[in-house]
RNA sequence: CGGGACGUAGCCUAGGGGCUAAGGCGUCUGCUUUGGGAGCAGAAGAUCGGAGGUUCAAAUCCUCUCGUCCCGACCA
């Protein structure tokens, strides 16, 4: 029997693809760049969305749409906003069998034609807090893509909020980075280092770019979600002022952030294993998967006690499947839904209904354990609060494990490593060390080790005393150092 | 966008000018099985990524093109 999925130490880009297309989470499409998102990868988008969208609620959030195509007019305002994005814009010419006078884009990001609504919507303090958010689909035009994780066209949120003064932006820039940061930990069970962004690696147009950054198991950084104190700058640029409470004009101070089906890339390579696919119970679209183990002599009273299970376990509100399927062995069964990443496996056959328990597998650990029949739903639950919380913990010691102060270059590069790929043996991970803030040192060390300044991490940021490790310069910010996705 | 590798049935691979393109896996039908990818019998499934060219003859040689992966550059 062919192997399906790719060992992790043999090619960990080809684990990763054959996890994603093998779990059928997506496929590759007609359209180059672009990839289809299947079913299962849908449904975990939907959990991520859903849990996403409660909680900008509960903050005072509204969703909304705008409008995919943008003037290319209107994205030209803010000269730093089209700078960083030109070369990633895919243009519409011709509509109607016409070619358009002025050149649509598409959105690449919404900034821009939100912020020429805001302008009619904004006229007082009253107006104030403007608090939007929209779920939609953006295209960057990328040179090279990888599924979830980079492709021209992908599924995201994207908020974008107007208030009063400076100190209420800067509030909710970290309000967000702060749901972020527990969602994607709590429900995601990826541990992240929230940080500001350098000025080089900063979005176009921003004042300031806060992150989430999550460290893959090959020790590669992956930035998780975004959150911009974007200051007055698109206020001024579309022209947005508002009556302030003392009767004069200002400009309205702006955020925006996002998170995207990236996420759904970044569950897959913190969790998974040589096996499959790994999901936390948060995410998985099914609870459980109850597999009937039987003789033709016992095959009746065995498909009877599986699906009594199935019944008990649906009405205590879980959703669970009864792979009832006579044309495959238990075996290749076992073997397909640890692919795909259920996370809890129920074997019943003879031996169990004798002495009426059940068998229950973790996907996380391979661990089994037999329960009765009657306890089957406090211990799924049981279990699943073990999983969420051990993939978590798992993931944050790998984590601590690769993660080490660093005080010079020579530290630096020899950290880093020459090799690129790997997992365990190979070198690299996140390197503290202190940084004096010029660019100069960000490029010096890219170009020595291809690794870049992640973050700043908050809270980190006080009583700097030390040099740069690069240029032994005095420091003034703690820095996380690391090749990223 | 540069360098490299690869496109032959749903998947993996053989064939590198010459008869009807070969095999394994999967799929379908039937029987038999079922506590970690089961067995037997039968069946279906391929304009060899696409276009053009060379040739009596092209999956095979040449040119172009599309796509995927890897390494760079660029970027979420």
């Amino acid at each position: 029997m062919a192997e399906k999925i790719t060992p992790r130490e043999i090619d960990y880009s080809q684990w990763y693809i054959d996890i994603v297309l093998n779990a059928k989470l997506a496929d590759y499409s007609p359209v180059k760049g672009s990839m289809v998102i299947r079913p299962r990868g849908y449904a975990i988008w939907e959990k991520i969305r859903d849990e996403f969208d409660r909680r900008f609620k509960e903050t005072g959030h509204e969703n909304a749409y705008f409008p995919l195509l943008i003037p290319m007019s209107f994205l030209k305002k803010e000269a730093e906003h089209v700078e960083g994005f030109a070369p990633e814009l895919a243009v519409v010419t011709h509509g109607g069998g016409e070619e358009l006078e002025e050149p649509y884009c598409i959105r690449p990001t919404s900034e821009t034609i939100i912020w020429a609504m805001y302008r009619n919507w904004i006229q007082s303090w009253r107006d104030l807090p403007l608090l939007i958010n929209q779920w939609a689909n953006v295209m960057r035009w990328e040179k090279r893509t990888r599924l979830f994780l980079r492709t021209s066209e992908f599924l995201w949120q994207e908020g974008h909020t107007a208030h009063e003064t400076e100190k209420e932006a800067r509030e909710e820039t970290l309000r967000i980075l702060e749901i972020y940061r527990d969602v994607v930990e709590r429900c995601l069970a990826v541990p992240v280092v929230a940080g500001m962004k350098s000025e080089s690696e900063k979005f176009a147009g921003a004042v300031e770019t806060y992150t989430i950054e999550a460290m893959m198991q090959d020790k590669k950084a992956l930035q998780a979600g975004t959150s911009h104190f974007l200051g007055q700058n698109f206020a001024r640029a579309f022209d947005v002022q508002f009556q302030n409470r003392q009767g004069q004009l200002d400009y309205v101070w702006a955020t925006s952030w996002g998170v995207s089906t990236r996420l759904i890339g970044a569950v897959i390579m913190t969790h998974s294993d040589d096996k499959g696919l790994v999901l936390p119970p948060t995410l998985s679209p099914e609870d459980a998967v109850i597999i009937p183990i039987y003789r033709n002599d016992s095959k009746a009273a065995v498909i009877a006690y599986a699906k009594k299970l199935e019944a008990d376990l649906k009405t205590a509100g879980f959703k669970v499947v009864l792979d009832i399927d006579d044309s495959s062995s238990p075996g290749w069964k076992f073997t397909e839904w640890e692919l795909r990443g259920t996370p809890v496996r129920i074997e019943i056959g003879p031996r169990d209904i004798k002495s009426n328990q059940i068998v229950m597998v973790r996907r996380d650990t391979g661990e089994k354990l037999t329960a009765l029949s009657t306890e089957a739903a406090s211990k799924l639950k049981e279990l699943h609060n073990l999983i969420q919380s051990s993939l978590f913990e798992r993931a944050q010691s790998f984590r601590e494990k690769n993660t080490e102060p660093i005080s010079d270059l020579g530290g630096l590069i020899e950290f880093f490593g020459t090799e690129t790929a790997g997992t365990e043996g190979a070198p690299g991970g996140f390197a503290e060390a202190l940084w004096c803030g010029s660019a100069a040192c960000e490029a010096s060390i890219k170009e020595k080790t291809k690794a870049t300044i992640r973050c700043l991490p908050l809270g980190k940021q006080d009583h700097i005393e030390g040099t740069c490790a690069i240029c032994g310069d005095p420091a003034k910010y703690q820095a996380i150092f690391a090749r990223n996705y």
